[in-house]
RNA sequence: GGAGAGAUGUCUGAGUGGCUUAAGGAGCACGCUUGGAAAGCGUGUGUACUAUAAUGGUACCGAGGGUUCGAAUCCCUCUCUCUCCGCCA
């Protein structure tokens, strides 16, 4: 949420980091165009009401003095009346334009930081950095390779559920396990994050908190009859840690690694990786939340970035590191670096993980603030990223790490995990 | 699911229609006192919106409605918490 001050005094500058991210996010009839004069309106109608009610104050006050000392009151209680009546009539316009206004601001996105470049689609994303060597030589698509030796099934995930459902089995189960594990681990121990474990449902405030609602409803599994849905990202439940709270900057930067299930309705996405286990309604991450101060943006982002390039690194999966341009930066994030894994089955990078500051945009939401060094209560920076998503880990190490006899050999690090296993095959 | 009890500021806790601009206490901050500390004494101590040159104004006692000249207080609806019972991993 852009903050209602700045709203007035610096229109221009935040019309102009709105603007970059194209489409129509201020064309006329939308939530940034009808805003400032929402604001004003508001405003207006508060100052009438609000002197209303400083009437309605003093006279009743004076009404109780009068009858206190046995006085008659009966002229000032009649024109009360007509006043009173004023009062819930302002106060009900107000209300109500407070309310339009409110919702207009939980429509606007983020203005976009200053330094994300400017794009018109996902191909104007920069690249920053590359490691690790890929292999070039021919792999079966991870699906091909996962069904031979018996550890994916895509048939039985779509009976039981639908299709973008899976069941994994055997080793592959035991990896998907294994990797969850190692990767708090890594965080927990090595990267100085506390562990949460967290309610996999949040209601509507807490989904408004981080962004999803009110604009994104149709990508939620809402459960019927309630003010209750399944979480997309960890990040929901996680951030909203801190929902309604002041913090003591001394408490700040607050980190925490998760892991939750996530669920995704993948609405408009139809026919896009619609084979293997890409883009699946319901998969595992873990996720890296940072709360911090709107100072530290930038450095803690590239922390965070780090510890997720690590998992990586550990896993030894060939990744490239990108900086996403205007166009492909998302409705709550200011500033957003993918990291991208190596998939030789389908010859190119894809997302693995998204790490993104928001800046105070859900700080305000949200109502996460800390006390400044004058004590006033600030909204608090938000950050967060995939450490990492492990359907899609899983999926690059079945392509990565696969041999020419169909078997899979299993990344250093995790056989630990996997009770020594060191290869699955069949 | 049934029965009952609750929800007040950082915490505790009073407050059943009008000096409540939320008592008292604790905590915290500052000052006095002290060789230093404790105790004691004094002062201060929420959030948001809004106005002004400045003092201000309004809202907020779980949420939303209602009654009233006036609501933390009375009425209605809802949410959540706790206790007991039932069910259950």
């Amino acid at each position: 949420m852009i903050d209602r001050q700045a709203l007035r005094k610096e229109f221009d500058r935040l019309q102009a980091a709105i603007a970059r991210r194209g489409g129509d996010v201020i064309a006329p009839g939308s939530a940034w165009a009808r805003v400032a004069e929402l604001d004003v309106r508001q405003r207006e109608l508060k100052t009438e009401s609000e002197a209303q009610q400083a009437e309605r104050n003093r006279a009743s006050k004076a009404i109780g003095m009068k009858k206190s000392t046995g006085e008659d009151a009966t002229a000032e209680i009649a024109a009360m009346g007509e006043v009173s009546r004023r009062v819930k009539e302002l106060d009900t316009l107000a209300k109500d334009a407070e309310a339009e206004f409110a919702a207009a601001l939980l429509e606007i996105p983020n203005p976009l930081h200053d330094s994300v470049p400017d794009g018109e689609s996902e191909d104007d994303n920069v690249e920053l950095r590359r490691w690790g060597t890929r292999r070039t030589d021919d792999v079966p698509p991870h699906w091909d390779i996962g069904t031979d030796l018996g550890i994916l099934d895509f048939e039985a995930g779509a009976r039981l559920a639908g299709s973008r459902f899976t069941v994994i089995r055997g080793a592959a189960a035991r990896m998907e396990r294994a990797l969850m594990q190692f990767m708090l681990d890594l965080h927990a121990d090595k990267h100085g994050y506390e562990e949460v474990w967290v309610p996999a449902i949040a209601n509507s405030r807490t989904m408004t908190g981080t962004g999803q609602l009110p604009k994104f409803a149709d990508d939620l599994y809402k459960l019927e009859g309630e003010d209750a849905y399944l979480i997309p990202t960890a990040e929901v439940p996680v951030t909203n840690l801190y929902q309604d709270k002041i913090l003591d900057a001394s408490d700040l930067p607050i980190r925490h690694c998760a892991y939750t299930p996530c669920f995704r309705r993948e609405a408009g996405s139809a026919g896009r990786d619609e084979r293997g286990i890409i883009r699946q309604h319901q998969f595992d991450k873990v996720e890296l939340v940072h709360i911090t101060t709107p100072e530290r943006v930038l450095s803690d982002l590239n922390e965070l970035l780090g510890h997720a390039e690590a998992v990586l690194e550990a896993l030894e999966l060939p990744y490239r590191t990108m900086q996403l341009c205007t166009s492909d930066i998302g409705f709550s994030s200011q500033l957003t670096f993918d990291l991208e894994v190596w998939l030789p089955s389908q010859n190119c990078y894809r997302e693995i993980s998204s790490c993104s500051s928001f800046g105070q945009f859900q700080g305000r939401r949200a109502g996460i603030r800390y006390r400044d060094e004058g004590g006033k209560p600030q909204p608090a920076a938000t950050l967060n990223g995939s450490g990492l998503a492990i359907g899609r880990t899983l999926v690059a190490i079945l392509e990565n790490y696969w041999q020419a006899d169909g078997s899979v050999s299993i990344p250093k690090v995790l056989q630990p995990y996997m009770g020594g296993m060191q290869v699955i095959s069949k």
